[in-house]
DNA sequence: GACTATGTTATATTTTAAGTATAACAGCTA
DNA sequence: TAGCTGTTATACTTAAAATATAACATAGTC
């Protein structure tokens, strides 16, 4: 799996590499059971401090994608039941279908949007 | 419109007003050509910095939201065309939708809180 | 003309979050 | 013992967010 991280994004470099996780988890580029690189690896690959990585797999952890073992390191290990994610994607959806709404996407435009990121996720399942 | 600033979000204070005005909008709790309070009025009556108000005007004006008049104010004036709203969606829904099917959340699912969020916001057109 | 309101710009400051740098600890493996 | 994990702690630097004042240009209103 290949990480990729924009130092010129406005976005956290925790949160990136929290989100290409997701993805790579969605994607099934690393499944359940495989283990990613340790965090000084990981840092050192990417050029980024240990304690950035860190707080990355912490997150992943407490949101139920990973088992961090301190001597095994970080497995991922998905935990559906660990929130409501259905309310949580509701939330998030909320202020992407307005910013649509405004922008004259209609719903069937939404769909067919969502189709498209769905198959590009499944492709190799 | 009433408006409601989470302080002890991690979400900046002028990200989260932008985000309720454009929700607002897209409800037509607002409607084109009907205006803002002013930068000082809503910023008093929020009860922050004028600045931190003018940030949200100004971000909602570069993406074709709002047109800013040095004499009449802040005016809604949607410009569909400023970029290329789809694929901005795409790019947003991406983490979103990875999220959603780490939490096993299924393609038809996403479809049914779409519609949900979709009629909410459409009910009083 | 004087006054008031608007967005806009500028500058400086404070506060907070992100990221870095070092170091140490606990637990396991080889 | 040596080396690898995640974890915690502390201190520091950097960048962003938010505040505080002030001023400007432009219009409308009294």
């Amino acid at each position: 799996m290949i990480v990729e991280i924009d130092f010129n994004s406005d976005e956290a470099i925790y949160i990136q590499l929290r989100n290409q996780i997701v993805i790579g988890i969605a994607t099934a580029e690393i499944r359940e059971g495989e283990s990613l690189p340790s965090v000084r690896d990981l840092a050192e690959h990417i050029g980024i401090n240990m304690h950035t990585v860190n707080k990355a797999y912490s997150i992943l952890k407490q949101e139920g994608y990973l088992q961090l073992d301190r001597r095994k390191g970080a497995i991922i290990a998905l935990d559906p039941e660990k929130y409501d994610a259905r309310l949580a994607m509701m939330e998030d959806l909320r202020v992407i279908l307005a910013e649509g709404i405004c922008k004259e996407i209609s719903c069937e435009e939404v769909h067919r949007i969502v189709d498209l990121v769905f198959r590009e996720f499944k492709r190799e399942v």
